[in-house]
DNA sequence: GATCATAGTCGTCTGCCTGACGATAATCAG
DNA sequence: CTGATTATCGTCAGGCAGACGACTATGATC
């Protein structure tokens, strides 16, 4: 285990960002656009190298700010209205996954309420948020005259399976689900956010049984709302329960 | 997103090693002593450069078999005597996590069946196996005339937390445990690796039913031991199943 | 060889949780 | 007022897990 300064290789580290949300009923995620080559006009997932003097986690979430305005939520402080949350999902440093140099790319998961406006800086043709089912789709299905059609840049597609496939898993046995939602929410509103997650139906009657009867899950803020239409529901924020036990399985095939 | 290559700031990327495994009842880690400064004479856990032309997973396979001369498993490959789990654990990139210069540890999760022989390669005593309670007990419980009192070197300590939780997490949905047994194993081993790993006594009627009862993840050889003494054991493979559902879930604190 | 300790294996019972689904409640659109 | 929509409560059967009794097959000990 030599470790001489000088004799090691030198890699360029990025952060890059699988950015999750749920917008009419779908499960999307933001790309943006490249401007450069390599794979010029093609989207990719949002990121940037990491400073010098950096932390991971602070390089991840200074993209995240940068390109949504989201916050990273930190534990210790209160949630302010526009935090997401925000965890390290894995590393890529395949030697060939920038043809350009040796990269490699700590990804980040980001998972974020639907967003009112539209993002803060970067302007709307070059940033957006798209269904993840059209980012993955490689074989164009949904159709040529999208631009959507190509598959993303680099190693993309797979980081952002590897995200998707993470938040799929997570929300099933942690309350990650309400990183979702906005502060205050309706069961109703908590269920499709895992419909939309999941591509499933879920029974209403069962759902509420489960996220009500599980102790710290949600806790009801007392206000109702029809936001919804149909009868109006409570209102709850997350509790601070992050580890459901038992807990909710996604329905099998 | 400015690209100019000699616009990045430069990164060393090392992989650093989890490797877990079980022996007399007690889930234990591989540790290296250091040789130099910093934290000379201190453990750590083994890892090394990633090579300029190198995958992640290749290096840290290239590792684990300079230490040990474990195999990473292949899973298009006929499982070899000794074969080992690897996975990709998370990675560690504080700006000051290493003293000297900025380095990046890719941090990789390797589970191992209980080596007959000491470990090829390295001499015995600057490579060891150790209990992971004594590894991560900061305050010196073991005692000081243990030479492992003293934390682990860098952020050695935080690495294996996360992989020991890692495991634990995972054997608990998945066949991962199985990992940590020979080829040919009785349901009593098996329960025992969980026991370890959980630190935790189960009930051996109980488990024998979910782990002979769930489909595919068993599969009996036809042979019988006595290794254990008392009656003879059948023996078992594992079975192509990864994914253990219902899971098997770690009795409450 | 009888006895004992040890480990493995098969069953039983009870309670909890889930999936399926009926029924009722409270709103809005016509 | 009627119907559509959503929320919420209840019921029931099946599956699974925890607790634990019973029996089996070996080696060790007397």
């Amino acid at each position: 285990m030599p470790y001489d300064p000088s004799a090691f290789p030198a890699f360029a580290v990025t952060v890059d960002l699988v950015v999750l949300t749920v917008r009419r009923h779908s499960l999307c995620a933001l790309a943006v656009r490249r401007g450069e080559p390599p794979f010029k006009g093609r989207w990719a997932l949002p990121g940037g190298f990491v400073r010098a003097d950096e932390d991971l986690a602070a390089a991840a979430a200074r993209e995240l700010a940068e390109e949504t305005g989201l916050l990273a939520q930190d534990p210790t402080l209160p949630v302010p209205p526009n935090a997401a949350h925000l965890e390290q999902l894995a590393t890529y440093g395949d030697p060939k996954r920038d043809p350009r140099m040796r990269v490699v790319s700590v990804a980040h998961l980001a998972l974020a309420p639907d967003l009112p406006a539209p993002r803060a800086g970067g302007d709307a043709h070059s940033v957006r948020w798209a269904p993840v089912e059209s980012l993955l789709d490689q074989d164009g299905a949904f159709g040529r005259d999208s631009d959507l059609a190509a598959p993303l840049a680099f190693d993309h597609a797979r980081i952002l399976a590897d995200g998707v496939e993470r938040a799929r898993s997570k929300i099933e046995y942690s309350s990650l689900a309400t990183a979702f939602c906005p502060q205050e929410f309706t069961v109703g509103e908590l269920r499709r956010v895992y419909e939309a997650v999941w591509g499933v139906a879920l029974d209403p009657r069962n759902f509420h049984r489960k996220v009500t009867g599980t102790p710290g899950f949600l806790v009801p803020t007392g206000g109702t709302t029809t936001r919804q239409g149909g009868r109006p529901a409570q209102l709850f924020r997350a509790g601070g329960a992050t580890l459901l036990n038992p807990p909710m399985l996604r329905p099998e095939v």
